[in-house]
DNA sequence: CTGTTAGCGCTTTCAT
DNA sequence: ATGAAAGCGCTAACAG
């Protein structure tokens, strides 16, 4: 094929006319055996494709779906997008990626960029609020993913309950000093902090490493933590979640530069168990992607193909813990 | 917008005709300053965006650019990924990534799909030679990347001489016993190789370490080097070179579990200094990589643009060695 | 069963 | 400076 081919040129070669092409195309039964096979036989050998950018103007659906993401260094996200690709196919949809960098204004762009490629629906993990109450006026479905939001149709993991694991089984080692390490005090905090305080253990909030938003930069959660080693000397806690597997590996790191033995000394336990942890052996949070993947998918192509305005669903998966050896050490 | 706006309904709100409406999104200077006003006025409004399926198949081109890799779990093809998302934007492509999985079957059925949906070219990491041929006749350009195949343009890196950088290094910090890990004597390997006959040292083959081909498993690897040893009961060179930053990671993790110290006992040098090689302070091959996203983006946007068809075109970038602590080493 | 016709949303002559 | 008309490649309704 030196040029493109078209259906008409298909249907001249064929001797038939170009719906008839389209009929077998389609796999329309109404069409002779006899033509279906000379039509199959030019197409085969021209190497005739057709044009989905027509279907799509004819049909008005693209078969196409958005997926913007907040990063793409992450190596949660890039499972994540690993997993959409090939599970998207499977249901005869592509996938279109855009990377926002935590910026709403690239967000709103890489939406209406979907808008414009007439893409079905979309896949979102929002850089914030901004863009929300604009979303929710789109003539086309979306599902929020990784993240709860109220009035949209999103795909989460339990992080209240993910935090209690953590907490739960730091007691059961037998700690009694905590630290954490994250953003801010969100729900995998607060559902370690709830467990602590169920059990009668404050967490000091000294305690608290605060790396600051936007991309996971190794250098930020760095500072971070080399800034509470400044004021603190030296860590004042046994045992640390981190609210990521990023911070969790820099944190392994400072400590082996200090001589600090995990999890002799501290035990540590990650999040989002990407293959950072796999391969260091860190202890982390384990989000069924796989799960998480097929549940927003399903939901997605339901909206697309019912087009029922219903109640929005919010699903949360559960968490589980995954123990290696960074955290595999009993207090005495 | 609760609906899908289209020209037609823009130009009714603004009471001009539909043509005009394209003509102001295109910035078309032949409008009144007073109906571009108004027009513009009303696609505020209403949040239009232009369709632009429709433009492609009007203008015959989508301004759409494939990008198929063999995996994308390989942190340094999320780099490529990622750098190759900012750079098409900003020349006003978009970008449909496909995975082939080292897969020739998968790898033609998502050429397949570039084709059907009018991309303007793409880039390829090949998985092998099966497609070729057929990708040759094409009629929209491609360009290899991270590989170079005579009749196709392509963008690499000097293999030959990153094998010669490395050899170069470990010589110089008075190596004389040599491993390598890859997957098959491939140039980078050559390059290695060649310089240290260069200067009459012999590479034992035994210590050539093999990886089957494939999905990168650490597993595999792992099975691999755990293979070597129990045919030689321990390590027989002082330094290796790992064909990628996995590998290198593997074989360190290998190294640590059996109390070999890193870079005194065993010097070790990666490839592709991806984050793992940075977060874990291997020594690695720098590949240019936004250099490599701007050639290969140059490349085939002058052969989209330009439709000429003219001698194929065959670029190799310089590496470079990045030094880290997992080489930092002078033998005596 | 197969062909004819219309039209998806846009760009691009061609008139005016 | 603006509108009318044609057509990109396809699907779908309608004839016959």
């Amino acid at each position: 094929m030196v040029k493109k081919m078209t259906m008409r040129e298909v249907a001249k070669l064929a001797n038939v006319s170009q719906p008839t092409v389209s009929r077998v195309i389609n796999g329309n039964k109404d069409v002779s055996e006899e033509i279906v096979k000379r039509v199959m036989q030019v197409i085969e050998e021209v190497g005739f494709v057709p044009n989905k950018t027509a279907q799509t103007l004819k049909r008005n659906q693209s078969k196409l779906i958005g997926i913007c993401v907040t990063e793409i260094y992450n190596p949660y996200f890039v499972e994540l997008i690993d997993h959409l690709e090939s599970e998207a196919k499977k249901r005869g949809y592509n996938i279109i990626l855009h990377n926002s960098k935590h910026n709403s204004i690239l967000e709103w762009e890489n939406i209406q960029n979907f808008m414009a490629r007439q893409i079905d629906g979309f896949l979102l993990v929002p850089t914030g609020e901004y863009n929300l109450p604009r979303i929710s006026k789109l003539p086309i479905p979306s599902v929020v993913i990784t993240q709860t939001i109220k009035g949209f149709d999103s795909v989460g993991l339990n992080h209240l309950k993910a935090g209690r694991l953590v907490a739960e089984q730091f007691m059961r080692a037998g700690h009694n000093t905590f630290g954490y390490i994250g953003i801010d005090a969100d729900d995998k905090f607060r559902g370690f902090e709830n467990t602590l305080y169920e059990n009668q253990i404050h967490f000091n909030s000294d305690n608290f490493i605060a790396v600051p938003d936007g991309e996971n930069s190794n250098l930020l959660i760095r500072k971070a933590i080399e800034g509470y080693l400044e004021q603190n000397n030296e860590f004042q806690f046994s045992c640390v979640f981190a609210s990521n597997d990023v911070m969790a590996l820099e944190f392994m790191k400072i400590a082996q530069e200090r001589g600090i033995r995990i999890p002799e000394d501290i035990s540590l336990i990650g999040f989002d168990d990407t293959y950072l942890a796999k391969v260091m052996g860190i202890s982390s949070i384990h989000q069924p992607i796989e799960e998480m993947i097929t549940t927003t998918l399903t939901l997605l192509i339901n909206r697309i193909e019912q087009e029922v305005a219903s109640e929005t669903v919010s699903i949360q998966l559960e968490p589980t813990l995954i123990e290696r050896s960074s955290s595999r050490h009993r207090r005495t």
